[in-house]
DNA sequence: CGTACCTTTGATTGGAATCAAGAAGAGTGG
DNA sequence: CCACTCTTCTTGATTCCAATCAAAGGTACG
């Protein structure tokens, strides 16, 4: 895939994704005023944790890693950002809530938010733009929940895999092999696990001819709808409970409420509750 | 605490504290009659995972939680949400991305997603309060994977006891005396344990004085400086690396960026790149 | 071509899950 | 108010999956 931050000719100026949809020419140049360009080598700290974060980093190529750590060395990788992705969603007026750090050679585009936030306020699309934005993100985190909490190591490391072959505009793939940039102690540190978990697991997909490697950063997907079952938890193959009746004595009921007062009246209604 | 949720005399009309500070008078008039109020009880299904999701919920009262599942019966619960809170935030044309159940009796709040955006037209700066809705629900959400991925037993409940006692208006807290009102099943599938992980680390903390318990559902601290030193890890009380010093073999640098390519200037930076 | 890091593989340990009862609450109806 | 029942919670014994410890290939890079 190719990625063309800004067109030399400077007529039809690609800006970012991100908003390139929702804003007119006019304001496409005004956005572009309030860009600065930078980059970093594998390895450098972008941004750290507890840092001020005036700024709104938007990666234009390169992998950055987002995590967090505990006291002792203990690391979560929050997330990884490929291009065209903002590296992080937070609060303008709060500290950076994670560190971001490159993974391989990256290069990207910074707004400050304050900037941003006039530019906004003339464009309000934007900031509905944002709100889908970290609503996506939301439900990306939610889908890592499950699988930090609930997944084996096997299931992780197929949902990984999948993960980064899925939508079109793929971030590391080349036809139907994939580059992974990121090394295994940092798939362990994004999948909870150990680096030689990590690698005893793709050697088993290797044995399995689910997955190829002609070396330890290239992929190659065989069975793509095997990796899927094993990403979902399909064991050996049994066990495949409808998995609607496992509420909790709870009816199964169909409708969203039961108790479906009728309409609420400002002023009639008078409701005055509290806890326990 | 005690919340009103609409008062009577319709004067001083508290809608929602969420868009209460944001709105006038009149905004929160017209508001207030996009409305809807609905009442679930303990293990009712309020919104399921794969429905349309057409409108907005806000919890007034009770609690609810919000969860995923694999095919097999393996939950994990997203999140918790109390008085005050939104019951979800994804975007107004997607499907519910998770299962929002009741734990407690709750009622709560319903807009039509389509009715507040065409309001939000005309008060921009409700765009604004939903995106930073977001950004803390983001911020949430990776503090959680830390938990998930990287926390022992005992420190995912530290945690967790500690999560429901922080802010001051207390979601379940009176006095010192702080209500649970999920069962140990619930704390288990939120942080990625079983039942009886739960419950034995619940009696360890119990002999070594941190907590106390009348009852099951009710939680005394006597030792919160231990449980906070618990929660972050501090195992017996050693191990105290500096966890600056961590960072893979990259010089422990303050700046941000070492590239720090000049200003960027439209039409002329024309960078072309493809991925590898 | 050597050196340093990364990855793979093997042997062993350990922590949380699982399996299995028992104890304590909560709710019900007499 | 008190049996009776059902659910939830606690505790114990055992198993098993992934971490840890340890060492031997591979790869990349100067």
């Amino acid at each position: 895939m190719t990625f063309r931050l800004i067109e030399g000719g400077g007529s039809s100026s690609l800006v970012f994704p991100l908003f390139d949809s929702i804003l007119d020419r006019t304001a496409r140049r005004q956005f572009q005023r309030l860009l600065t360009f930078a980059e970093a080598k594998r390895g450098q700290v972008v941004a750290r944790q507890g840092e001020p974060g005036h700024e709104l980093l938007m990666l234009a190529d390169g992998v950055v890693k987002l995590w967090k750590a505990l006291p002792d060395e203990r690391r979560q990788i929050v997330a990884f950002r490929a291009s065209g992705d903002l590296i992080s969603l937070h609060r303008p007026d709060t500290p950076w809530p994670v560190t971001a750090q490159a993974v391989s050679s990256c290069c990207f585009l910074k707004v400050d938010w304050s900037a941003l936030r006039r530019l906004a306020k003339r464009y309000p699309a934007m900031d509905r733009a944002l709100f889908d934005i970290a609503s996506d993100e939301i439900a990306g985190l939610q889908d890592r929940l499950l699988m930090l909490g609930r997944k084996t190591v096997e299931e992780k490391l197929a949902s990984f895999i999948l993960e980064f072959c899925r939508p079109s505009p793929v971030p590391f793939s080349v036809g139907r092999d994939i580059h992974l940039p990121m090394r295994r102690s940092e798939i362990a540190e994004f999948l909870g696990l150990t680096t030689e978990s990590v690698s005893r697991e793709f050697t088993r997909l290797k044995r399995e001819r689910i997955i190829a490697m002609p070396r330890p950063s290239r992929i190659v997907l065989l069975d793509r709808p095997a990796l899927e079952a094993t990403a979902q938890g399909s064991h050996g193959l049994a066990e495949r409970l409808p998995w609607a009746n496992t509420s909790e004595g709870l009816p199964d009921r169909p409708a969203h409420f039961a108790g479906q007062a009728g309409e609420f009246e400002a002023g009639k209604l008078c409701k005055e509750v509290s806890d326990r």
